[in-house]
RNA sequence: GCACCCGUAGCUCAGCUGGUAGAGCAGAUGACUCUUAAUCAUCGGGUCGAAGGUUCAAGUCCUUCCGGGUGCACCA
């Protein structure tokens, strides 16, 4: 009567079993639930626990030393990732975290469980012991003398040969990008690992890590728009921070004289290659130091991680240029760099003809861009992009840095670096103000500009005075530095988006219907 | 936020100037005890992202919306 009675009995009258019926990935569902219940009624727990006394596929590979004559036992456990089926022989593939091993299955090895291993899926996790040895085709083989079930797939794999593909199933669905594609794992695990060289490589150097406040009252320390939230038990509104700076620098105060935290920051900006509003930033900061501590903090920590990451200081990118990070690292001056593009005289000519030469490299500019504005457009479009090797860039503009401390031989400039690698902004540095009647008028300045700008308001209109308070009981000298991690491990694993190198990047939640 | 591109089976993709959806993998059944993108035979699987519109007829053309990608902007 109904569409679906009408669909199965069309299948029974063209070949005449009840075998076939409409297969939707829903079907295969219930396939895999009946598949469940049989192997259950056979005793075999399709769900298993504890498996105890496995070996890593990479030492079983490691193991077999090329003597065919040699037995060698051994326990793996992984995903199912082929399965090749000949009549009373099985092939399968068996992968876990450290790499693939075909395994062998026959009816005289195994009996009656020859059976139930034949109805494992693309998907399983098993378990199987065996012993090594090598195919007529070359291939090193477990021979299986048992298999335990491990877990049961319900859903089928992607493609074996194309893999998965579709950007926003791997991004949303990172589980099954992680099964199915080798490289992107690959990049992941890289990822931990450039985070677990920094840490170290600033333990040694006697940095202390510390954790300060996600959730901020005031979101401090940069120049961003923060994400809102509600403190119910405090009943006000709480900020997550936009940087931990502020609190850092409190710590200075203290008398914690090498700090650096690495966590989440959280900006409230679009989503780009290079940007994702949650964002993994490193932050140090030295007593005593300057910016140039900073350099050679930096340099050490970025060349020590990539050759602990990559064993080299060259990095491949993916249209074939090289990036090499042998250091020293190059040091030039904005002002020399902007000249370089726009003319030795640059900074000795008019507004008007600055203005004639950017546009004739072509740059078009906002007509009520302010001078410095014009200088840096070249700065960012012409020179920036060119910045393939480490360059830090020093002395900038104390008109684009209104918060850092100035240059002892000229106010005009601050004592800042900025270290460019492929073209981005990897890491800004700082020679802080530890002025603390400096900072205040600073801080005022830059709330009128931001109330005059309207385009949102900073911390509504407040200033840190906690803060403050601190700076006057006196801060020493020091060193800052941040370091975008996320953008330190795209420029190690040289990854083109942001988003490879994040594990779960945000997407739009899909609506229910 | 703006511009351009994309969305077809679980996955990877075809589908011409509009004519009513097709392949490989995965799945089912059978054969096969050294395969490896196993092979061979047979079979099933679709709200063509969604909703409207034009048309005798829409996967295909138009509009809006949803989701994604890239670039720009915002932003270090």
């Amino acid at each position: 009567m109904n569409f679906n009675s009408l669909k199965e009995k069309q299948v029974m009258d063209d070949n005449g079993t009840q075998a076939n019926v409409p297969e939707t990935q829903d079907d295969i569902f219930q396939k895999c639930l009946k598949k469940v219940e049989e192997w259950r009624s056979a005793g075999i727990e399709p769900y298993g626990s504890r498996y105890d006394n496995v070996d890593y596929i990479a030492d079983v590979r490691g193991a077999y030393k090329g003597d065919a004559s040699e037995v060698i036992k051994k326990r793996i456990a992984g995903r199912v990732m082929a399965f090749r089926v000949m009549g009373k022989s099985i092939f399968a593939d068996i992968k876990d975290s450290t790499g693939r091993l075909q395994i062998y299955v026959n009816k005289n090895t195994l009996g009656d469980n020859f059976d139930h291993f034949s109805r494992i899926d693309i998907g399983d996790i098993v378990g199987a012991d065996g012993e090594l040895f090598i195919t007529k085709t070359g291939e090193l083989t477990l021979k299986v003398h048992d298999f335990k079930m491990l877990s049961k797939a319900m859903k089928t794999l992607p493609e074996k040969w194309h893999g998965l593909t579709d950007v926003e199933m791997r991004y949303r669905q990172r589980y099954v990008d992680l099964i199915v594609n080798d490289d992107a794992r690959d990049v992941l695990r890289k990822r931990a690992l450039v985070v677990r060289e920094v840490r170290k490589h600033l333990e040694e150097q006697g940095y202390l890590e510390v954790e300060t406040p996600m959730i901020q009252p005031l979101a401090g320390g940069a120049a961003a728009r923060p994400f809102k939230t509600f403190y119910e038990a405090l009943n006000c509104s709480m900020y997550m921070r936009i940087a931990p700076e502020l609190y850092l620098k409190r710590l200075l105060v203290g008398g914690f004289e090498k700090v650096f935290e690495l966590n989440r920051n959280f900006r409230n900006e679009g989503l780009s290659r290079r940007h994702n509003p949650e964002f993994t930033m490193l932050e140090i900061y030295q007593a005593y130091g300057d910016c140039r501590t900073m350099m050679a903090l930096v340099e050490g920590l970025i060349t020590s991680v990539a050759n602990k990451i990559n064993g080299s200081m060259q990095i491949k990118k993916s249209d074939g240029t090289i990036i090499d990070l042998t250091p020293p690292w190059t040091i030039a001056t904005y002002s020399d760099l902007v000249k370089s593009k726009g003319g030795p005289d640059w900074f000795d000519v008019d507004t008007q003809e600055r203005r004639k030469r950017a546009e004739k490299m072509g740059l078009r500019l906002d007509p009520k861009a302010a001078d410095f504005e014009v200088t840096n457009e070249v700065y960012e479009k012409l020179i920036e992009p060119t910045l393939i090797n480490p360059t830090f860039v020093t002395r900038l503009p104390a008109d684009l840095i209104p918060l850092a401390k100035r240059c002892d031989d000229n106010p005009n400039y601050v004592d800042v670096f900025e270290l460019e690698i492929n073209g981005q902004e990897i890491a800004p540095g700082y020679s802080e103000l530890n002025d603390p009647v400096e900072q205040r008028k600073r801080f005022m300045k830059q709330l009128e500009g931001n109330s005059a700008s309207g385009d949102y308001e900073l911390c509504e209109g407040k200033v840190d005075e906690d803060f403050l308070n601190a700076l006057e009981y006196g801060m020493p000298p020091a060193g800052g530095m941040g370091v975008g991690i996320d953008r330190l491990a795209m420029l190690l694993t040289g990854a083109d988006s942001i988003r490879d190198v994040i594990l779960f990047p945000h997407m739009r939640p899909k609506s229910n219907k």
